[in-house]
DNA sequence: TCATCTTGCGCAATCGATGGTGCTTAAGCT
DNA sequence: AGCTTAAGCACCATCGATTGCGCAAGATGA
């Protein structure tokens, strides 16, 4: 009657019992009809073939009752796309990153759709090779977030055919979701420099900047928000007060170390680029200036509750994370061809 | 000659401007083979075809010069595995399991694997819903991570002969891997018990435990530890004090408010059950009592760097994730047919 | 009554990789 | 020389779902 049967000579209960998957050709079998009509029928496309009614309830009863899920690589093989997105972030070491994979899911989920969801350490070369492993499993899409070479990784894609976006850091061969990191600097460093005026404190020679790095858009974009929010204080920026060091931990705590031992005093206020690497800060005035902890202005680009309960004075930008995500997959439902456009959504500064 | 190029009648040139993967048989054609001589070479079963050395160099350099990758969806769908493992896990918002995703995704690489992470919320049905989806997609194991019915999904994998295991919190039909939460919880407690005596505060009325679900293995455990070590500090433990309202930090925060507000007082210690209901009591503590802060004793199950920068008197314990993981993958390597058994990690306790 | 639609569905090729089976040709042995 | 054995590959069915095409039976119209 049908080939799986006929060749192999398994009953039904074989296949169950070998704890196979519940196929078009079981239940075609049981239905009395071919695997193509039921086909159609469990993949909704039995209107366009002309299925009647009664037949696809018939057999969506019987699919139901034998607990039916089709076979999604044949599906894929098949029909070429996977129903899976892929993305990647750098990191799950803090708030953002585990609010947008978090959202990330809820959303594609919300689409009937896989998400895969990878984090790659900040490493460009577990970077392609991801992207690489995830087209090999026929993503239809991969968002690429934070990534350090995005325009690189579009271009891979591109070349088979998988659109891509970019997240958090923007590129210029696929369309970019980012917050705005000027205005978001400019505003957290203006509400430092209020603060500090307010209580009377000398800013001017020591505000300082810590984290990022000199390639990375977003640093770039923060420093300058950060220059031109002391330049209308009228004060002039200071190059040795940045320090561009990398994000993590370690990194920002041995620039701070050795820029407070440099200058002999602990600054009156300090813009940090991550709570990671808030967390270097932290963790050496901690070990060295306790005290400090509670009279230092701190403003980080990144917010962690913690973080903001920590210490009596933080400011903190807050990435508007569901905002971006909505940008996000207004590009992604669309289904145009998307333009290599940078969307920029304005975060929130919570104050102390 | 080969059957694509025939029945189509694209040439190589016309695929590629199509944006379709190189498979094996682009490549047969282009080395004058066939493509199952092309396919055992490239997944490294040649040899055991008996497919010579010359043979097999030549086709490796062709393939890497067309830039072949695998259609992993037509291998697994021939070969019925597919070199996923998926892995469900609660949430991204906290260090303990952002490091348990961070490091089961380097391990399953490692093994030239494809890591498919999902979080799930602590919600049983999107838990089931997530484990069916990923079955559709074949993965050859699942890692359900503080599941909270872990039985009901190793059994529905059973069914499909998906083996699983248990992390953080342990089922009984699939092996376990967690934290000796009941040692955690005691040292942690007798830290604080230890702490508060050398302070010379009245702990016994008024010690605090708060989060958790009355349902949840951990949960009760801790709950042992704590009462244990009351118990051998000479002490009563009371009933009032163990405040299990769930871990989501507005529910810690108002059970934690109706407490103080209940007994007129802040306790002297409070053991908070994870790192986000910590979140809800120094939230509330903030806003209502703030130099509790600096004054309360704070034991929490789970680590965060700022909480313990947070606080001067935070003990905390952390969970051995790279043991935890280590022990997880001798099971999964081992490819004995893993026994339901429990293995305990001793977690560590970090001091104020 | 016969030709033409329309409805309802089955057939079979196909996606790309895998692996059992079997066919050549060359080498080894008596 | 004749026969066995092994080396080196090619052929083809198969995994489960999708889809263009075609066939049969009933409905409609002239």
């Amino acid at each position: 009657m049908e080939r799986h049967r006929l060749v192999k000579g398994e009953s039904f209960v074989a296949r169950a019992a070998s704890r196979k998957q519940v196929t078009i050709y079981d239940i075609a079998d049981r239905a009395g009809t071919s695997a193509s009509t039921v086909g159609a029928v469990l993949n909704g496309s039995w209107r366009n073939r002309r299925i009647s009614a009664k037949r696809a309830n018939s057999i969506q009863l019987i699919a139901d009752e034998m607990g039916y899920a089709p076979n999604m690589q044949a599906r894929a093989l098949r029909s070429d796309r996977s129903r899976m997105i892929g993305m990647i972030l750098p990191m799950y070491d803090n708030r953002y990153f585990g609010a947008i994979a978090e959202r990330f899911e809820v959303e594609v989920r919300a689409r009937g759709l896989l998400p895969m969801t990878s984090c790659t350490r900040r490493d460009p070369d577990l970077e392609l090779a991801t992207v690489r492993q995830m087209l090999s499993y026929n993503v239809d899409r991969i968002v690429c977030t934070g990534a350090t070479d995005p325009d690189g990784i579009a271009r891979l894609c591109e070349a088979q055919g998988v659109p891509t976006i970019n997240l958090d850091l923007p590129g210029s061969v696929a369309p970019s979701v980012i917050s705005d990191n000027f205005s978001g600097a400019y505003r957290l460093t203006a509400a430092l420099i209020a603060r500090a005026t307010a209580d009377g404190r000398q800013w001017q020679e020591d505000l300082l900047f810590v984290g990022g790095r000199p390639s990375d858009h977003n640093t770039s974009e923060r420093i300058r928000g950060f220059r031109q929010a002391i330049l209308d204080a009228k004060a002039a920026p200071i190059d040795e007060n940045i320090l561009v060091c990398g994000y993590a931990a370690h990194k920002s705590r041995s620039a701070f170390a050795a820029h407070v031992t440099a200058t002999g005093h602990v600054p009156s206020a300090i813009f940090v680029n991550s709570t990671i690497s808030l967390e270097g800060v932290v963790d050496w005035l901690g070990q060295h200036h306790r005290d400090a902890l509670d009279t230092t202005l701190f403003g980080s680009f990144d917010w962690d509750p913690f973080a903001q309960y920590m210490a009596q004075n933080l400011f903190s930008v807050r990435q508007d994370v569901p905002a971006m995500m909505d940008e996000m997959f207004k590009i992604i439902d669309s289904d145009l061809q998307p333009k290599a456009e940078v969307i920029q959504v304005e975060p929130i500064v919570v104050s102390a």
